[in-house]
DNA sequence: GATTCTTCTTCCAACCCTTCGAATAAGATC
DNA sequence: GATCTTATTCGAAGGGTTGGAAGAAGAATC
């Protein structure tokens, strides 16, 4: 059974109210945060104190006041330090260092060989990687608050072993062990889809809203599911494969080995499997970069080529029977798509999708549920990743500890002068 | 958001400490309960007090001592009351009378026409069947703690509106108001997914496990979800649906009007829908009465009949990829499959079915998954619905109030005698 | 039969968290 | 400069859990 104390209220609560913060148009005074979070005002004011004295938030001027006191303004300490956000992805390592005010400040994007590609090497890539983000951005070591990092597949977080790769032959790796010694930094391992779920929670459409699903559609596909505002693992740290469900029994043959999997149709590979389905001989569909064939599908689309319609409006079934499984199964209240499938086909898709959802779904949850294009700026993998390395540094119990001790620490300390 | 407070730790964790009782052998000592909860001992006697006050426990004499002072053993006090668990099926409706040790004391089943049935002719049929209970044991109406009922289809709990009958054109009926007329009763309504899971939760698998998936397989078919202990219902109460989830895309037709849906395949009707197919001539597949047909075909399959063991085969088959799917996404600790397809045809049934979910899931989420029967005594419905109304007794805040008012009770009422 | 042991229970004080309400602070306005 | 008006801080109270001391209850022993 989990233990439940009043600390874990306290850290939601922390974690609450410092959301709002991010999701604010900008800055925003204790008394919106009270109104936003249905915190007592004293709470708002207890919580915000110790972000202050962290350093995590800043005073940012005052409103207009029409007569009274006016309200102070609260933004996020962009300085505070540095995230770092790396993607692990099939044929490319991309690593971003933001601000604690989640802006990209320096970018990094990195190839790897094609093929197998051995542990080493992503290990190289990465830490490479890494020490280019803070050479270029002139950043110390020691202001790095943390690192994520997505990896492909399924990920055991604490020990870090990576027990399956969809793209390599990867046999319980020990990453974190690998990682911790080339990075010297604070480091959380998890994988793509829970990365932009993350990301979605902190900065997209889960800032309204405590239960969603989002989904990844990019090489591999797969969906994050956040129940009351928690991200849910599931026993192994594996739930979520959506992209490994069977949509059609004896169907297509999926790169895990099975037929009828969603991957199958509505990743990039899949998009190209149907083109080439349905044009046998156009060589623009029989390419090997799947990202590339779905990106002239895409052309050849705007160009209102027939076929080319045809392969959207397939893939568009596909993926809205698909939508329907989990919004029966789930019942959420928004169903996030986003990733390079959205980006390269997402005007053309996604309303022939929504309306193929609206065809397999029960009426009741699907009136429930709305489906939206992801909102986060930027790679939402990168940005997941490194909010799990905010989130990691929100729950250290050297910087946020027991109110007791913030209390000891004023009588010991003067009072800070204005 | 969610407002967490202190109070939801300890009603949590009175629940916890009455779920141990129930799920243990027998009486428990406060030792062995917070050896179970993990929770402390002083907590423990704390929520113990308050659960032999209001009179839900009682000390059941004490255990053997080699030496020392011998632990006092608790006990349910089955004489506290009565609980009432109703479970409306297609063709009848089958009324529960349990004590508060939850065993049954009266059982009453009483048809339904056939065909549409009107929400009067059922809240009659239910009114009935629960005054006879009451009459036939003799039980006066002030001592039943609440009802629970259980409504196939979508109902709002709250409202206690059922927005959609699998079996019957109702719609928008306030089966709430209907109902808490005729009964005089604490009402408590839900859908059987959930009635199932949380009767599992407290009496079955879902004892030892957190996060658990129950699989409700009879007329209609689905699923429910227990995350961190918690079931999940969705943003609107409809979670769970995974007997609409597409398996084979323009597959079989099914009830709701979809094609391929889990429930075409592996629901009662589905199964008879099966032996039609591969035995066209047989007029055994053929009856109106799917739940006989089944059986019919359980002694076609004793008797050796190839064809017979051909539809079992099948049907494994198309269970074993559903319930894959389920494990992937979801990621659980165990699944349990129960209800009358079980039931007839289990022994047949589970072990191919098993080793297709093993051919379907990605090897760690199916590693992690334990597949079992389920082990509750009886009717899962029934005692499910009647689950529901102990938990509601449980959140009575006159019963069970802050434990600031038991300290000012106990200091105004004299100290109890021994 | 009293004493000693051993173990269970209860009780108390300490600690964590939220929240109400009074007191204090800080501008705007007259 | 006095008076509003609104924000913020502060202290006490209320709801929980928990470790440890003190009390209670049999078993074993002398």
């Amino acid at each position: 059974m989990i233990k439940r104390t009043s600390q874990d209220i306290r850290r939601l609560n922390r974690f609450e109210v410092l959301r709002r913060v991010y999701a604010g148009p900008g800055a925003m005074s204790r008394q919106d945060l009270a109104a936003a979070t249905g915190l007592s005002f004293a709470t708002v004011a207890n919580l915000t104190a110790e972000l202050l004295e962290a350093g995590v938030l800043v005073e940012a001027g005052h409103e207009e006041s029409g007569g009274g006191r006016p309200r102070a303004r609260l933004a996020v300490n962009a300085e505070r330090g540095a995230l770092i956000g790396v993607d692990i992805a099939e044929t490319s390592v991309h690593a971003e260092l933001f601000d604690l005010a989640l802006s990209v400040r320096h970018s990094v994007e990195r190839p790897l060989p094609p093929g197998d590609v051995r542990p080493a090497d992503v290990v190289d890539t990465l830490a490479g990687a890494v020490e280019e983000l803070l050479a270029a951005s002139g950043t110390d070591r020691s202001r790095v608050l943390g690192a994520g990092v997505s990896v492909p597949g399924m990920v055991e977080r604490e020990g870090g072993v990576s027990s399956f790769s969809p793209y390599w032959s990867w046999h319980e790796v020990p990453l974190r062990a690998l990682l911790d010694e080339r990075l010297g930094l604070p480091l959380w391992l998890d994988n793509p889809l829970r990365a932009s779920t993350v990301a979605e929670m902190w900065f997209g459409a889960g800032r309204e809203v405590d239960d969603l699903v989002v989904l990844t559609l990019r090489a591999g596909v797969g969906a994050g599911i956040a129940i009351g505002g928690q991200l849910h693992r599931g026993f192994t740290n594996s739930a979520g494969e959506w992209g490994h469900t069977c949509l059609a029994l004896d169907g297509r043959l999926c790169t895990c080995g099975n037929r009828g999997c969603v991957e199958a149709y509505v990743s990039l590979r899949g998009i190209a499997g149907t083109w080439r389905e349905l044009a046998p001989g156009d060589e623009r569909a029989a390419g090997p970069d799947d990202a590339a064939t779905v990106a002239a599908l895409a052309r050849a689309a705007d160009a209102d080529e027939p076929v080319a319609a045809a392969v959207v409006e397939r893939t568009a079934r596909y993926l809205g029977a698909a939508v329907a499984n989990l919004v029966n199964l789930v019942n959420p209240q928004v169903v996030v798509v986003g990733n390079q499938v959205v980006d390269l086909l997402g005007e053309r898709l996604l309303p022939a999708a929504y309306e193929a959802v609206g065809r397999h779904a029960l009426a009741l949850p699907h009136r429930a549920a709305t489906l939206r294009r992801s909102a986060v700026p930027h790679n939402p993998v990168t940005r997941g990743a490194a909010t799990f390395a905010l989130e990691g540094f929100l729950d250290d119990r050297e910087v946020f500890g027991p109110v007791s001790r913030m209390r000891k620490a004023a009588k010991g300390g003067g009072a800070a002068g204005g």
